[in-house]
DNA sequence: CACGATGTCTGACTTTAGTCAGATATTCTG
DNA sequence: CAGAATATCTGACTAAAGTCAGACATCGTG
């Protein structure tokens, strides 16, 4: 059976048996999608953008929702001090209650399906769903080239540092960000990618001309996210866009601490060689030829 | 986190990315729910009263998506030599065409969302959904005690029956099936019980009274739907449906080949007993005492 | 063969979910 | 500061999905 085949079939089987979680929210007094939206402003404070961008939805159609869910006093909206054009939602008292309600019937409905299992086949679900959950983000996940300026890159550069802090035995001070450093990141020197889901980034590395070379640099996937292909992805994407940047050789550098980066590397390829710059925190180099 | 932590997490994102794949039906000139019809009577013909109960739809909302399909030409709708009251729908040619595009969607879309995993991840992801198929459609089987003549019934021994005839060294040969038979699986004398899923059983066994305790026999799983727990559940069941009926001691006989239901007995806190009958074809013979 | 149950159909209705074309206010860019 | 871009809102519309009450034919049972 090929995987497309059990993706299909199990869509099937499973739409149509636990689809009913959320008809959990009917007899609430308001359509499924408001219910949805009520989740969603509950688990942060969100503009209408925000939302948009999330759940898919139509800029009038959620405009409408949000107004019902106004009228009944369930959230409250007021414009975005940064931003006025934006507005921001949050939910009331009464909004709380109404999704401590909405959750209730979800974990009750949940219960219910999960209940005939014993707790052997309940772990082993548990573990199924967190694997396919975690491949099913991965695999939809979307790799855009940004500017290394934008949000999505700083957020992914920022984390990216934070955790090479964390892990360095003596911690890791990147120096000064100078613009210049952006200029690096942007054709035709360079490029940033970052992977998207549901608008937040969850991976991103950039590649960089260096000494005649490309150089790829602050590869980073987000914790929860790792363990399912994304940084061979990005590794991948990285030296396409190498070659499209017209370069024939890539390298990059790493620490001995950063264990999985050195796995990955060595499995895609690439040779161990000298040091070929005076990155202080280095002490792993690598070099692979790309194919044209 | 727990279990249902998990699944509703899964749920969420789940129906958010994969939901895309019923959104492959659009633009076929047709509500979705026609196109999972077409699906439905081409994977076999079958009546509209079947169609009702496997898709849970209104009666009347069905007849007019039938007579939709019938117009176009999709479908032929005939009555049921057997029962003139139902109606047996069959797809047409043209049906046929429909349906294989309407598959062609399905796969390309599933292929697509596949597609950016390596195959490693996509097996992981297989075999992750797999386990994850089996598991929630067990979860939401339903038990149901049944009359032993019950199609369902006759369907669990008929299926039992063949199966020992094909593990079982020599064959298996229940003898002829006396109506007295039946009697014994009908309160007050015994139960028989079944789990369905979409209308077929997938579990079946029954408790009698024996010699002056009760005795299960007839335990069966269908192969499909081994290793989830199904065993367990149903032997639980017809424990209590012992009870029920009066019983403080259930027995019951296997043979040396089944394994598996040899190793249900073992753990579900059986002892083996000397033999109690004159059953030619067992070699173990077990006696639990019930908690009241 | 009367009677209740079953299977299907019809008409009249509602809700949900969504689309699309503008209108308006605010912010960003040169 | 003009003009483009962004964020939201409004009105007018559609299609899908489903509900409900009742009509009608057929079947099984006593």
């Amino acid at each position: 059976m090929t995987s497309t085949t059990v993706l299909r079939r199990f869509n099937r089987n499973y739409t149509q048996r636990i689809g009913v979680l959320e008809d959990s929210f009917l007899g609430l007094g308001m359509p499924l999608a408001a219910a949805r939206l009520v989740f969603e402003i509950g688990t942060r404070p969100t503009t209408i953008q925000a939302l948009r961008a999330r759940l898919g939805l139509d800029s009038g159609y959620l405009s409408r929702l949000v107004r019902g869910l106004e009228r009944r006093g369930y959230v409250t909206v007021q414009p975005d001090v940064t931003d006025r054009r934006r507005r921001v939602l949050t939910l009331t008292d009464d909004g709380h209650k109404l999704l401590a309600e909405i959750e209730a019937r979800s974990e009750a409905k949940a219960c219910a399906i999960l209940d005939p299992l014993s707790p052997r086949q309940r772990e082993r679900l548990e573990a199924a769903l967190a694997t396919a959950d975690l491949l099913v983000r991965a695999a939809t996940a979307e790799f855009v080239r940004v500017d290394p300026t934008d949000p999505l890159a700083r957020e992914a550069v920022t984390r990216y540092v934070a955790e090479l802090n964390e892990r360095f035995e003596h911690g890791f001070d990147p120096g000064p960000l100078a613009p210049a450093d952006d200029e690096q990141y942007r054709p035709p020197h360079g490029v940033f990618v970052v992977a998207r889901s549901d608008g937040e980034p969850v991976a991103g590395g950039g590649v960089r001309t260096f000494g005649g070379t490309a150089e790829i640099k602050r590869m980073w996937v987000h914790p929860d996210w790792r363990g399912a292909g994304l940084g061979s992805r990005m590794l991948r994407r990285l030296e396409d866009e190498a070659v499209a940047l017209g370069h024939r050789v890539v390298r990059l550098d790493t620490r001995h601490v950063l264990t999985e980066a050195i796995a990955l590397y060595e499995r895609s390829g690439y040779q161990r060689i000298d040091r070929y710059n005076d990155n202080p925190y280095a002490t792993h180099w690598y070099e692979k030829r790309l194919p044209a």
